[in-house]
Formats: C-alpha cells, structure tokens, sequence
DNA sequence: GGGGTAAGTTCCAAATAATGAAACTCGATT
DNA sequence: AATCGAGTTTCATTATTTGGAACTTACCCC
C-alpha cells in the first residue's frame, strides 16, 4: 500500500501493519490471510509479534487486530521532533487569523499526501481525527505542488505510482497531465486544487522549502467556489508565501543540539 | 524501554525505533551506535531499513534521524478505530463541560500510562502535543487504577517493571507500598493521585471495564490543591463512574461488522 | 448430542536472511 | 599531505524465517 514490502522480515512485518490499518476497523485473522500474500503460519507469527511489540492489540473480546497503542506513542514522538509541525504551529494559528480560511500542513509519505496540522476556521480543531489523514498525492494543491518541487529522479517515481482515479470531471486524468501540470506550478512557485478532488471546493498551494530546496512539506489555504474563486485565493499568495518562508526559515535552523566538543 | 526486545529480527527493528523516538529530538548516526547493544553493521541495517519503510526520517542538511511520517498514518488509524478514544470524545465533552476540570482518557502501553485523549478546561485542546503523551504507571491516577483491575498476573508482572523514583514526598517508594495502595483501590473502585507525581497536583480515577471485566482504559479527572482536595474529588465519582460506565458499553457494543454471511 | 466445518495453532526440515568483524570510502580537520 | 572519525560495504558464518501439513480447539447445524 506505500512503502513496497522488500526489505526483509522487517518490510514484510511492517506490511502486515499497514493492513491492519488500511482495514478501517477491527479486522479478524482470516480476514487478513485472505487479503495477505504471506502464508498462514508466516502471517500467524506476524500478527503475534506486532501484537507483543504492543504494535497491534488483540482485541480478545471480539477476536479481532486493531492498530497498537504504541503506534500512538512514537507518533507523538514522531510529530514532536519534526522539524516542521512544532516549528509550524503558531505560523498556522497567525495565518489562520488572518485568513479566516482552512489551513492544511503536509507532508509527503511515499506517493500520499499526509496531513500534518490543520486548523479549521469553522469547527474547533480535532484531535488525531485530523492529523495523520491522507490524501492522494496527484489531485490536492498540496501534493501537486510538493511533487513539482522535488528532485526530478523522485517526482517520476512519485508520478509513477499515482492511480489516477477520476473523483470529479476536473481531476487530473494521467501522467501525461500531472506533468505538464507540475511544470507550470514550479514555473508560478504556487498550485492550485480546481475542484479536482472534490466539487465545489478549491484550494491553493505552496512549498515549503528548505535551504538547500529540498521540499519539507506544503502549505494550503482551502476555501469553496461558494465564497471564492481562483483568482481570489491567488491574492493570497504573497502572505502565504511569506509564512512558508518563515517556517522554512525556522525549521532549518534547527541544528541539532551540540555535538560533543571534539577531542 | 517498553516491550522486551526480543521477537526476532522485527522486534529489535522495532526497539531501534523506540530508541530513536526516545532522544526526543533528531539523532546522528553515531549517538545511536553509543546507545545500541547492536554492533554497527547491524545498527546501520536497521536503521537503512526503518528508513526506506517511512518508520525512520532522514534530515539529510543534518544527517540526523527522527522518528517519521508513516507513524504518525498509522497512529492515526490506531486512533481511529481504538474500540476507546472515538467513542469516548462526547463524554469526555460531557464530562468536562459538567465538571469545568482537565480529564484525561488514558490507556496502559506495557508498564506505562499511555494519555489517548484529554480535555482541558483552561486552554484549547492541543493536537499530538497532547495525546500519545506517557507517563509512570505507579504514580499517576489513571495508571494506578488500571493496574489495580487487572488480572493478577498481569498486574504482577507490570508492578515489576515500575522503577519507583522519587517525585514528590507522597510518590510511592516500592512494590509493596503500591501493592497496598493497588488492593484498596480495587476495594473503592476508584484510586487517587495525592500529589504523588507533582506538587499541588491531585486527580481522581476510575477504570474503563468492558463486560468481561477486561480493563479498556482510565478516566481521570485532575485538579489542584488550590481548588479543591480530596474529599471534593471524591464527590465527583458518580457523575465519573457513570461516564466510564457508558464509555464501556458503548466501547464493547463495538461488534465488529457482519462476517460475510455463512455458506 | 453427534458430526462436520472452519478458525486458530504448532511442528520441523529446507531455504533464506541476519550477523558482525574487518576492510574500505569519503570529508573534514590539523 | 596526513590523520581522524563518521558512515558504508563486504562476505563467510550462523541463526532465523519459512510454509506445507498435521493438529487442536470452537462453533454450528442437524
């Protein structure tokens, strides 16, 4: 489902996870055989490690595997150290003021688009219900833009991997149109979303670059058609461009704390 | 650190992980290697290896590893379909809207208390700043009470596991005294925390018991000794219990969706 | 209550992957 | 130019994983 299953016992267990987690709910031993490659015995010792490491949890109750709480735990770790989110989260507040907007904060995990941080002009904002979302990667303002600004070799392979579903007559139809799309957000330095994941609703897109242009992730202010448009979010631009500097800024500096004095 | 390494080659993966989530920052290559019981040959593997799976992120301008996005996907799954923290959100609401106090929902990650959600009653709710927070088991609310309605090996083998350090002058000193301590909470059906874990602190709890009697999770209301004691938490327990007691239900109503139907 | 079916669990020889000492590369310092 | 230390690769040895098949429940239907 992301990361190709290889890398040994280690890739094949972590595989094993993902379906877990792809299910959507409890799920039962043989729910999962009949949608594994792995063998019954093989998948059988999967499930009970990941269920040791507290990466799973068995449900005994009802018999079923859900994803662990341990999972919970590295990722708050995870989140934490980042050198994005934290850093992010009063620029998120400042622009969201501001804008009276949605804001997205996102980050690529192999050909998806997750969700970081986000913060809802309407509704007060939701915990895990919100952070750690994906979305695909080919038809959100902020996938398509953080695609157009990386390293050529990694944006095919990227592109490569998209699946192209149409979800409405604007979405991008195949590869050919991602990138000639692309080609023209990294022209503009901005992306837009033109109702192509979902009608009526628009978006628009920045990098967040580092020093060196590598790409730490995206910035997306979303609105509808009902209370803009296009050119109305395009006016944005320079203040949400600003604020992706200035997390960039931040986030980069991040140098690790001290290095033991040398010898 | 939490699980016993152990299970092969993905278990050790796995505590590699929990060492790099544990720096609570971005870590070199060579901090790893001075913490590692693994020869660096091998270390590099793992770390190679969690790296290509999205489990590890590489900052390549810092030549540091953090723990990386795919957890924070996968937590949010773990999250989601957790038969606990979903159905849970509207009472904590409840709870804390009646109560004008912070509740805490929190579940055990091996020998620690492990915080799935929390409502504060001053400040906004915080995303993953909050929730995959851990503490001590034995001087915590919620981690005492959940011990205490455990089957008794179980409880055994995690009071083992408590290392006992020394807080404040109330935290408890040893296995006996938090074996006492354990029994009479049993006995009330609900435990304190008298300022063991932070001066000025004190918090009431109770556990979250499926029908079978299997310990979900705690409920814990905290507050201070400027506002109240313990004898005015006590009073809440009702309102508390019943809350935990329709968390449960609704928790174990949780019948996992219709097995396609039989032959 | 008996017989059947399917889920879940254990076994073990063969196949495969992990191991780690040592040698090597590459950059940065002196 | 020489040195040092971080990071990376190699490869014969060793230990683990693998998966077909047999086994043991648990449940359902008659």
């Amino acid at each position: 489902m992301s990361a190709p299953i290889g890398d040994g016992t280690v890739g094949k267990a972590l595989s094993v996870l993902d379906q877990v987690a792809a299910f959507g709910r409890p799920v039962r031993f043989v729910e999962l055989i009949a949608a594994s490659p792995f063998p019954k015995a093989t998948l059988y010792r999967f499930v009970q490690t990941l269920t040791n490491q507290g990466m799973l949890s068995f449900d005994p109750d009802h018999a079923t595997y859900a994803p662990g709480v341990r999972l919970v735990r590295l990722a708050h770790a995870a989140w934490a150290q980042s050198s994005l989110a934290p850093v992010a989260r009063p620029y998120l507040d400042a622009l969201s003021e501001s804008l009276g907007e949605t804001i997205h904060l996102a980050q690529l995990d192999h050909a998806q688009v997750l969700y970081v941080d986000k913060r809802s002009a309407a509704r007060p904002l939701e915990m895990f219900s919100d952070a750690g979302k994906i979305g695909p990667a080919y038809c959100t303002g902020v996938g398509k833009t953080m695609l157009a600004f990386m390293e050529n070799g990694a944006t095919d392979d990227i592109v490569e991997q998209q699946s192209f579903h149409r979800f409405t007559p604007n979405t991008l139809a195949d590869a050919v149109a991602l990138r000639a799309e692309l080609a023209e957000i990294r022209e503009n330095g901005y992306g837009f979303d033109r109702e192509e994941h979902e009608p009526g609703i628009i978006c628009i897109a920045v990098p967040i670059l580092s020093d060196s242009g590598r790409v730490l992730g995206g910035l997306s202010v979303t609105s509808s058609t009902d209370r803009t448009n296009l050119a109305g979010l395009e006016r944005l631009v320079p203040e949400i461009q600003e604020t992706a500097k200035q997390i960039a800024r931040e986030a980069s500096a991040w140098r690790f704390p001290d290095r033991v004095a040398s010898t």
